[in-house]
DNA sequence: TCAAAATAGAGAGCACTGCTCTTGACGAAG
DNA sequence: CTTCGTCAAGAGCAGTGCTCTCTATTTTGA
C-alpha cells in the first residue's frame, strides 16, 4: 500500500492536474480540447499525457463524469437545504441551483448537455449521474404524494405511455403516479431548455431581466405540477 | 447580365454542390466538418474551396441559415395546414413538425440548437430565421386572444419582466398579453427541450413509445396555456 | 542487496486539419 | 487580340490525435 503510494500518489496528482488544466482550457477555448495544449501548459511533451489518459475521449469522459457529479451535488444540496414540507420552495431551489451551476460552468454544462461530440459515445457510467437532477425533481413530487400535499393529476395517458412511465417509476419511486411523473418530466425538460437557451445566447438580447424570467418560468411549471404555494 | 451568367451560373452551381456535399458530411461525420474532405469528394483540391467560401465558418454559417429556413418552412407550413380556429390542433401540428424535421435532420438540428461551436459567433442574419418557430407558436396564442377563444392568464409578473415581455410583444404582436406570451415561451422552451432530449439520446432507453410521450408532453403545455380542446 | 520488471518522460514520425501564397491556365470584356 | 478577372492546383505552415521507440527511474521479488 504505502509501498505503492509514492508513485501512485504522484500519478494521482498528475491525473488531477491534467484534469484541472483541461477544465481551464475547456472554459477558455470551448469544447475542442487539445491534448497538446494541455501538455504544453504542464511543461510536458504531448505523448506523456497518454500515460494517464489513453485517448482524448477518455479525458473528456472523465471531465463529463465530474461535471455530472458537480451538478448533481449542487442540485441535491439545494434540495436538502429547504424545509421538506415546502415543496414549492424545494422546486425553486433545485431549479435555481441547476441554473447557477450552469452559469458558473458554462463550458462544462455545454459538455454534458450540448450536442454530443460526433465520434464520442457516452459510456454507461454517465447514465446514473446524469439522472440525478431529474430524480431530485421527481423526488419532490413523490414527497408531495406521500404526505398528501399533492394529488395525482387526472391526465389520461395512452396505455403504452403509461406502461413506460410505470417502469421508470418502479425503478425510482415505486407506486408513483404516472401522470404526475410525466408532469415532473415536463418540468425537468423545460428547466433544461431554459438554461440552454440562456446559456447559448438565445434569450439575452430580448430579455435583460433573466432572473425574473427564470423564476417566473419555473413557477409556471410548478403551477402545472400543482405544487402548493404562492400564485 | 446574361453575359455574366455563364460564369456566374457555374459558380452558383459550385456553391450549391459544396453545400450539398457538406450537408452530407455533416449527416455522417457530425459537426466537425472538414473542408478537405468536402473538396476530396468533389474531386477538387482543398484550396479551391476557398474561392467559394472564405473560411470554414462561412460554410457553416451558410448551412446554419439553410437549416433555420428549412425548419421555419416546415413549421409554418404545418401551422398553415390546420383550420385557423383549431388552436390546439395548430399547436400540436407545429410541435410535431418541428420534431419531425429534427428527427429527419439531426445533424442540422444539432448545428443550430446544439452547443455553440467554440470560436464561432452566429452572425446577425441568423436571428430572424431562428425566431420563426417561436413566432409561429405565439402567433397561435395571439389568434386565440383576438378571436376570444383564449383569455389572458391572471399571472402576476414582476414589473421588470412585464416590461421586457411587453417590448418583445410590441415587435411581434402588439397588445399581446404579457402573461400569455410568457406561457407561450414556456411551451417553446419545453418543445426545444423535448426534441433535444430525444435527439441527444437522453430519453430513448427509458421511454420506447416516444411518439406518445411527445404528444402527451406538448399536450401538457397546451393545457398550461389554456388552449381549448380535448383534455 | 541486487537484478528484473514495471513505469515514466522524451522525441520522432504519420496522417490529418484549416488556411495562405504562388503559379499557370482559361474564359470574358474592351 | 490583348488585357484582366477568375479559377484550380500545388507547396507549405502551424496545428491536431495518436503510435512507436528509446532511455531513465522507480518499484518489486528473490
Amino acid at each position: 500500500m504505502v509501498a505503492h503510494s509514492l508513485r501512485a500518489r504522484v500519478r494521482a496528482g498528475m491525473i488531477d492536474e491534467i484534469k484541472t488544466v483541461a477544465r481551464r482550457h475547456l472554459a477558455t477555448d470551448g469544447a475542442n480540447l487539445s491534448l497538446r495544449a494541455v501538455a504544453r501548459d504542464m511543461g510536458m511533451v504531448s505523448s506523456a499525457i497518454y500515460r494517464y489518459f489513453p485517448s482524448r475521449d477518455d479525458l473528456l469522459t472523465a471531465l463529463i463524469l465530474e461535471a455530472y457529479d458537480a451538478l448533481g451535488d449542487a442540485v441535491e444540496a439545494a434540495d436538502a437545504a429547504v424545509e421538506r414540507r415546502d415543496l414549492r420552495g424545494r422546486w425553486h431551489a433545485v431549479c435555481r441551483a441547476a441554473r447557477a451551476w450552469a452559469l458558473a460552468h458554462p463550458a462544462e454544462y455545454a459538455l454534458i448537455y450540448g450536442s454530443p461530440v460526433p465520434g464520442y459515445a457516452a459510456p454507461d457510467d454517465t447514465v446514473a449521474p446524469a439522472q440525478r437532477p431529474p430524480v431530485v425533481l421527481v423526488g419532490i413530487l413523490h414527497d408531495g404524494l406521500t404526505t398528501g400535499r399533492l394529488t395525482p393529476p387526472p391526465d389520461e395517458l395512452p396505455d403504452p405511455l403509461r406502461e413506460d412511465l410505470a417502469e421508470v417509476a418502479a425503478g425510482l419511486y415505486p407506486g408513483m403516479s404516472e401522470a404526475l411523473l410525466a408532469r415532473g418530466m415536463a418540468g425537468w425538460t423545460q428547466l433544461f431548455g431554459l438554461i440552454s437557451f440562456e446559456l447559448f445566447g438565445r434569450i439575452t438580447r430580448t430579455l435583460p431581466h433573466r432572473d425574473e424570467y427564470f423564476d417566473h418560468q419555473t413557477g409556471l411549471m410548478a403551477n402545472l405540477i400543482g405544487l402548493p404555494g404562492p400564485s
